[in-house]
DNA sequence: AAGCCCGCCAACCGCATTCGC
DNA sequence: GGCGAATGCGGTTGGCGGGCT
């Protein structure tokens, strides 16, 4: 299975791993700990580069990793988590104990694409993209919902009303990026002044918060709110043990109906 | 039994980002 | 701040192996 092993290419080795290569990459990393793997492959003599030894130790010697057997709970997991964030594995394979973003890159290639498209077909659905009834947004600056003192807000914004150090850390965009639209759920930690989430007339504003990757990117795609809301994304939310004693409020206000003055 | 097809998945590749000097 | 190296990430490749004819 995999490339052809033995094949050199400038005195590199490359093809699939050899159960002494991977001892020795074992042995090594007992000592000297992951990371410059570069160093490593000088060092251990593997003839390999320092990507293909990353690689081989993130994604098959690295102890807790889980080899097949998807369980149903995690493939759940897998699909709820891409019809949030799209192809963006190493995400997904961080909200999933032993999995690396290559083999649930590959298990959704394989399975589940497949999967998801013949149940699509099945219920006879219009794919988003060819549906021309959706209207999109096209401005918007409101919050639509919000809650102080921690909690969610559901926001749809046009990303150039929003200052930009915010789009970075909140909508996954960049400083040149004026045209992409998002929807978007931000997650505040509650509790002292400090820490509340105040959105206030036509833009956001946010004193101090504690800002991660629990921050969704949906700018990836386009999305209307009828979308948006069917991403049962408050599901996803309280499943995640890490945020399980989250008050969660705020999106219960958001709007279904489009406001007047979006030209959308 | 032999040949073909195709799904699976380890590994490679190219690009972007981060790090260290 | 600039630059090269290292690292991270997602897309793609291609060989193995099982099923089918």
């Amino acid at each position: 299975m995999g490339r052809n092993s033995g094949f050199e290419k400038e005195g590199l080795k490359r093809g699939m791993w050899s159960a002494r290569e991977d001892q020795v990459l074992k042995d090594y990393v007992k000592k000297h700990g992951p990371g410059k793997w570069g160093k490593t492959a000088r060092e251990t003599g593997l003839k390999r580069c320092g990507k293909s030894v990353r690689l081989r130790w993130l994604n098959y010697l690295r102890p807790g990793i889980k080899k097949g057997n998807i369980t149903e709970e995690e493939e759940d997991l897998i699909i709820r988590m891409h019809k949030l964030v799209g192809n963006r594995w190493s995400l997904i394979a961080g909200r999933i104990p032993g999995r690396t973003d290559n083999e649930i890159k590959n298990y959704w290639n394989s399975t589940l694409r497949k999967k998801l498209a013949g149940e699509k077909e099945k219920e006879n659905m219009p794919s988003p993209v060819e549906d021309d009834g959706h209207q999109y947004l096209t401005k918007c600056d409101e919050v639509h919902g919000g809650v102080g003192g921690g909690g969610l807000i559901c926001f749809a914004s046009n990303i150039v009303n929003v200052e930009e150090d915010h789009q970075h850390r909140c909508l996954g965009g960049t400083s040149t990026d004026t045209t992409t639209l998002s929807l978007g759920v931000e997650l505040g930690i509650g509790g002292g002044a400090n820490n509340d989430i105040q959105p206030t007339g036509n833009d956001l504003n946010y004193n101090a918060m504690t800002w991660n990757d629990s921050i969704m990117d949906l700018s990836g795609g386009q999305l209307d709110i009828s979308e948006f809301l069917q991403t049962d994304f408050l599901n996803f939310w309280e499943e995640t043990d890490r945020f399980m004693n989250f008050e969660m409020g705020g999106c219960s206000t958001i709007n279904h109906e489009l406001p007047n003055n979006w030209d959308g």
